[in-house]
Parts: structure tokens; sequence; C-alpha cells
DNA sequence: ACTCACGGGACCTCCCGTTTCT
DNA sequence: AGAAACGGGAGGTCCCGTGAGT
């Protein structure tokens, strides 16, 4: 009566393995470096499986780990930004972690969207995806901010200066391998919060 | 009368075709997308000399590519940022020139180095290029809020700040295909220079 | 009515294709001399297969060859030294086996393991396996002579001497195109078992 | 009024130098396996001095140093077993100083004709140079064994047994990295010359 | 007698995607 | 869901030989 015991249920446990192994490797060295090889590898999943859960191949998985990292982090990012102490707080809160990672990671684990969209900029799936992510991240910075009191207009250019300065000194600390880059931008967003409080 | 100009004897010629050949598709897709076939392709260079110029193989070419292109925009930031006008203006002229570039060339030529760091981060003397050449930029942007009376630790700050703020937003327009990022940025860091004119 | 012999599925026949072809290469011109894109061609088996046979690569796909080809020549060995009549004559046999193989291919095929070993020397993993080859040889002369009455430690001695003559017969035999070379070693050692009939 | 002091008088040492690397290279590794890059690297000669020395290219060079290296071992031969005490002792004393420069060289050098002939057994021209090198030595021996009492014929075949069970032990040592091939075959030949001391 | 640069063709390796069978 | 094998192409590297120009 019961299903058929021998069966595997991995068939869900694969297809997380799968994205898992894919977004560790894309933030690490981006899509072109990262051979499928190297996915089957890491995510310890039977090769056969990987064009029954992705037919699409590697851009289809490509996609599938942006859009699942990016929502994890968006998750993190509305996570930090709703505790109180206001958005200046908040926000010099988020990029000490972002610092506490990459430092832990070896400077390894920086954006996991920037590298793949430089990269892959000619690619329209690719970079249709990482817009999409990254608008979600706006979407999050850009509500905290309005929360805080800033004007809807004020809050949206706001909101794209804090993430190009954290994504810029995510590469900048790659580079040097230092945290310092991460402050210096923590410090100097603060100033210019305090500069216009409430635009 | 002048002497054949077309005569071959391309020693310096090929080389220089490989260096601007192989900067471009650095800038564009980064180092592992790009292969030595396409490099050679867009030289026009015999393929056979690229092993005498280069022995190192592909790294050797991308760390001599990348420290010209390197050179080549410090040198831009040096001639924008001494132009009459105080920081704040010139910095504004920077970025807009950028945001020209950008859109002039279908959204491909965004920084030519950060696309490298993100994707090789884990190759040191591709690492180690990246880092000097970012602080040859940095450098330049010091020199300047220096000369505007800012005083060395707060212009050391303010520098990593402006080329972060700038390589996030040259992220985000190559995502969005869209230069409002580098208005947003540009326009964010007249307001912080306002705040502070001379830390 | 018989099964569609031509169906695909040549798993096994793939890789016994290419160590087919491998051998006799190997035989012919050692391995620097021999190509993968030679070998592939000869075996007929599809390219991208070979490092699914052989992931090590050139060196794997040798190394097995040379032990199934070395084993395939200690079974002729076998078979020859166990007819009756004595070593002395069943070495006269295998002897005129080889000189009519080699007469036969035109002077090409030598002993497949000897072009390997002077060539390859310094490769350990080669190395390992020629010495391996060579010793199941000895170790079937060894017992023919056993069988006939000689003591371990002669009938040791004895089969080097045989081999290693056999083995330099080859090279002259190949240097001269000439079979004569192996009909005098056949000769001398006729010669040299008469002196010692039995250790 | 004196010739040019500047001029580098080294035509013939750079003649010399390739002839030498050459020679040690083909002996360790083969032909296919040497390439002109490590010939050049090795001789310490200028790179662009080969092709005005040699303008056959690989081959020339290989075929010279071929005859260079046979003339050498000739003259060896030639001294060995002219020394008194009879050609069995003679041979002895041959054996035991190839054996000593076997494992001198780390059982790298071994005869210098013998790996090219199997590898190169195609190529017509390096075949005949073989052959010519061995009939050298071959006549070296046969002089020793006529000048021993031995009648033309027998001479003849005992000469090509000898140098026969030499090369295979060389390449039986160097399979096994021992020398113990080379002492097994010099006692059985001593056996032989026992047996039938003057043909 | 030697240098620089070419010139193109291999080399071995490994890629990604598919097909067939279980 | 997964395993085995195919299939062809491209990856970066390095080779050998040739000439023009000292």
């Amino acid at each position: 009566m019961s299903p058929d015991v021998r069966r595997r249920s991995n068939g869900r446990a694969s297809r997380e393995a799968f994205l898992d192994a894919t977004g560790v490797l894309l933030r690490r060295q981006g899509y072109a470096a990262t051979g499928l090889n190297e996915i089957v590898a890491r995510s310890g999943a039977p090769r056969g499986s990987l064009y029954f859960h992705f037919p699409g191949g590697k851009q289809e998985l490509a996609l599938a780990a942006m859009e699942r990292t990016g929502e994890q982090l968006r998750g993190g990012i509305a996570a930090l930004m709703s505790q109180p102490g206001g958005a200046a707080a908040s926000l010099a809160r988020l990029i000490d972690v972002l610092a506490a990672g990459l430092e832990a990671s070896g400077y390894r684990d920086g954006c996991p969207i920037a590298t793949v969209t430089l990269e892959q900029a000619g690619n329209e799936p690719v970079r249709l995806t990482a817009e999409r992510v990254f608008s979600t991240w706006l979407a999050e910075l850009e509500a905290a901010l309005a929360a805080d009191g800033m004007e809807p207009a004020a809050a949206e250019r706001r909101a794209v200066m804090v993430l190009a300065a954290i994504e810029g000194a995510l590469v900048l600390a790659r580079a040097r391998r230092d945290v310092a880059p991460m402050h210096a931008v923590r410090d100097e967003l603060n100033a210019l919060f305090e500069a216009r409080p409430a635009g």
C-alpha cells in the first residue's frame, strides 16, 4: 500500500542542493568561471538529476539561484532595517553585518548578484534577474527611509546611493582584503544622514 | 616618399593591439568569459605572437591590460579633477562623463577593474593588480579633496566613499540599463559635500 | 530477426576501442609521439567519451593500454612456453613468432612496453607499470625454466638474460629492418642452453 | 686591422652546445618528447643561431647528435675492449661501466640511440642513422671477438647477441631502477663465452 | 651570427547539453 | 529520478619553422 520505500525521496533535496551550490559559486566566482561539474561536485547531488530539475541548464540554474539568494538577502535587509533606532543606525548595522560576513569567508562572499551582473551584462535573462533582485533590495531600503520620515523622491535617491555605496565598498574590500572601505562608507553615510536628517 | 608604413615588423603594434583588445573585453565580460580566441580575433594581431609577447599567457596579458587601462583612467580622473570649480563640481563632471561613456557603449563599458576583481578575487596576482589600480585612483581623488582644503584623514575616507559610490552606481546602472543610478549618486555626493564643505 | 546489432550504447565497446588503439600506437611510436587525436581517430570511438572512460587523460589511458597489452603478451608467452620439447626449443619458437610479427607489420610492432619505458623513464606511474609488466613476463619465463629443471637462482638470471636479449634484438631488428638479429639471438641463446642444460 | 674583437666567436661553441644538449635530451626522453625550446634552454646558446647551424631543424640536429654520441660511445667501447685479458673480461668491464653510468645518472642515461630508434622507427633518416651507429658498435665488438680468435661468422653472431643483451638489460634496468639486470646479463654472457671459448 | 616577431597548427583538457536506458 | 555514455566544440598552451632586419 505504501509508496515504494526504496525510491529515493531526494527530489526536493537535490534541487535545493543544486541551488545552494550554485548560489555560493556564483557569488565567489561568477557565472563563466563556474562549471557544472563544480556545481554537481559541491552539491553532492547526482549529476543525472541536474537536467531533470533544470532543463534549461546552466542558465536556468543560475537565474533560480540568483533569485533565491536575492530573496534571502532581501529578508536579511528587511529584518535589520526594521529594528528600532532609526534608518541611519540600522544601515550601520547592515554594513557591519556584511563586513563581518566578508571577513569570515576570507573575502570570498561579497554581493551574490554584482559579480554575475558585471560579467554577464550582455546576457538579458541574467541581467533582468539582477535588475529585479536589486529592485527588491532598493524597495526594502526605500521603505525603511520612508518610515523614517523621508519624502518618496528623496528616499528613492537615497536608497540608490546607499546600495551603490555598499556594492562599491564590497568591491574595494575584496580587492584590498580589508574591511576598511566598508567602515569608511558606513561613516560617510552616517554623515550624509546627519546632514539631511529627513530630506 | 615616406617609408612604407604598412610594412611588417609590428612588434610594438601587436603588443599594443593585444592589450587594447584585452582591456575592452575584460571590461565588458571579465576574465573567465573572455577567451584568447576572442582577444586574438579582436586585436587583429597574429595568434602566434601572443605567447611571444606574453609568455605568461592569459594571466600576464590580463594583468598588463588592467594596469594599462587603470593608468588611462587615472589620467582621466586627474585631468577632470584638476579643473577649476572645486572638488564637488569636478566630481559631478567625472560621474557625468562615466555615465555618458556607459550609455554610449550600450551599457557595456563599466569599470574596467571591478568585474575582474569580483570574479577573480581568489586569483592573487589579479587581486593585487586590482588593489594597486584602485589605490592610484583613490590617491588622485584624495589629492583633489586635499587641494580643496580637506584634512588628510577625512579626505581618505571621503575618497573611498566617492569611489565606492561610483563603482556601485556603475553596477546598478548596468543591471538596469539606465544611467539614473549615476545621477542619483552624483546628487547625493553633492549633498554630502555641501554638508561638510571642508572636513 | 536478431536484435539490432548496430544500435548504440557502446559503453564497453568504446572503452576497448580506445585501449586497442592506444596499445597499437604506443607500441609503434611511444607515448610522446602519440596524440589523442590519433588515438580517437584510430579507435573510431567518440572523442567526448574519452574523458568519461579515462578521467585521468592520456596517462591513465596509456597505463591501462600497457597493462592490457602486457597481459596479452604474457598469455602468448605462457602458451608458447608450455608446449612440449623443453625450454630451449620453446624459446626459439617464441623468438620466431616475434620476428614473424615484426616483419609482418613492416617492422612497426616491436615490444609494446620498451618504447614507452625508455622515453618516459622519468614518469613514475608509467615506469612502475612497465616494471610490473616486465616482471610478469619474467615470471613466465622463470617458471618455464624451473619446469625444465633449472634451479631458482639460475632460472631467475637466465630469464633476465633471455628477456634482455629479445628486447635488444627487437631494437636492432627495427633499426635495420631485418630480422637477422632475432635469429642471431635465437641461435646464441640455444648455445647458452646447450652449455648449461639445467643450471 | 685586427678582426673585430667585439664579435662573438661563438660560432663553433654554439654548435657544440646544441649538439651536447640534444644528445643528453634524446638519450633521456627521446625525440618527440624533446622540444627545441628545451634544447635551446639547456644549451645556453642563443635561440636565433639554431637554424643557422642546423637549417634542417630538429631532425638535422637529432641526426647530428646521434652520430656524435654514437661515435663517442664507439670510442669508449674500442678503448675498453682493447685492454688485455680477453674479450669476455673486457665485455664484463664494459657492462659494469654502463651500469655505473646508469646508476650515477639516476637511471636516466641509458643507450642514446635505442630510445630514438624505437620511437621514430618510421622516420627513415633517423632509422638509417641509428642503423649506422649500431653497426659501428657491432664492428668494434666483432673486431674484439675476432682478435680473441673467433671465426668471422661466429663473431658476427656473437657481437649481435652481446649488443642485444646489453641494450635489453638497459631497458630492464631503467624500468626497475636497478642495475641487477646488467649484472645478470654480464654473468650469463660470461657463461656463454666459457661454453664456446672460441667459436 | 644572431634577434625579433610571426604564423598557424597541433597539443591535452574539459566543457555543456543530450540521449538512452534503468 | 537517476546512471551511463555520447558528441563535438572550445579552452589555454606551446610547438616548430620562417623571414626580415640587424
